[in-house]
DNA sequence: TTTATTTTTCAGAACTTATTGAAAATATGG
DNA sequence: CCATATTTTCAATAAGTTCTGAAAAATAAA
């Protein structure tokens, strides 16, 4: 398989796994180019690369420095910016667990423990009480488990992944 | 707060979690409203409490048996079938991995492997191929722990989950 | 300054996905 | 079998999301 062909075809995959995961596609796909770019990239040549708008480009470009997945790269002698994309995997995850914990675990949780706040006392608000106590109960170990991720160094969460995996 | 609100309350942000995980909306919010119900409902009732179409009701409701989330229940001298939520959290959360992994990480492994076969030997193919290896390493041991975690009971990844949470 | 280059913004267009509602198919009871 | 209740399907439509492109703002050189 030619190379050309195999970034591409990269580019693709990355791109519609991270439209699954609530990521939009252009932003999943400007990060696998920059991913496999061994060079940093300046906007037009990835507007250039995945054929999309100079707006659309700047707009996800901002978003992944947001997301701390990417960073700006001054090239001396050059008035563009240009970007690279942070080449740890592990560091990646991290990141990617950190904003979404942020953005949907953190006001969910929020939620859930005012839910609880039900004062009526028939067999139904019973009930109610108790699905949303487990969810919290769930929910709130989701979250531990991802801050701990999110704190550690790479090495931790290898070590303790690979415990889960062993036994 | 009084129940009622408090179940409004709830179907909405189980509602917009699940979009948030590529689960639909309106999916989430059947889900949600069969969790917090005491008794089975009625497709009729579905429509009725969130203010959604037969069709659509329907289609969310098949959705929810596929993922094994909901079953059909037979309520004596009723015609209609009656729906109803499994309580179990963990359980709830195996079979969402399950079908998630099924869809989502099965094919990218799959492509992620292929694309290591670029048969170039340039610096910039030696770097796809990093690039490409470590993150199908990085989704494998993803997969292996939700695989682990699918067959487990939920007394396993309880116990595996307080040992990476407590120490 | 002024001019040239680059980045950002944002209203409208294009695209994608979810929803409706009515018609067709299926199941149930007499 | 017929009549009726219930479920399923699906084309049309609506809602939501992302993208474009041109104009405005910012930045840097002359």
């Amino acid at each position: 398989m030619k190379l050309d062909q195999a970034k591409e075809e990269f580019i693709q995959t990355w791109g519609s796994l991270g439209s699954s995961w609530g990521i939009n596609r252009t932003m999943s796909q400007i990060h696998a180019l920059l991913l496999v770019s061994n060079k940093p990239l300046s906007t037009e040549d990835i507007m250039e690369e995945l054929q999309i708008s100079r707006g659309n480009a700047n707009m996800n470009i901002r978003a992944l420095i947001d997301w701390g997945l990417v960073r700006k790269q001054l090239v001396p002698g050059e008035r563009k910016e240009f970007f690279q994309a942070g080449k740890d995997i592990w560091e990646m995850a991290r990141k990617i667990a950190e904003e979404r914990r942020k953005r949907e675990l953190e006001p969910v949780i929020q939620t859930l423990s005012e839910l609880k706040q039900v004062d009526e006392n028939t067999e139904e608000a019973d009930h109610f009480k108790t699905v949303v106590t487990d969810l919290e109960d769930f929910t709130q170990r989701i979250q531990s488990t991802l801050d701990r991720f999110i704190r550690s160094d790479r090495n931790w969460f290898y070590k303790s992944l690979m415990a889960l995996i062993k036994k």
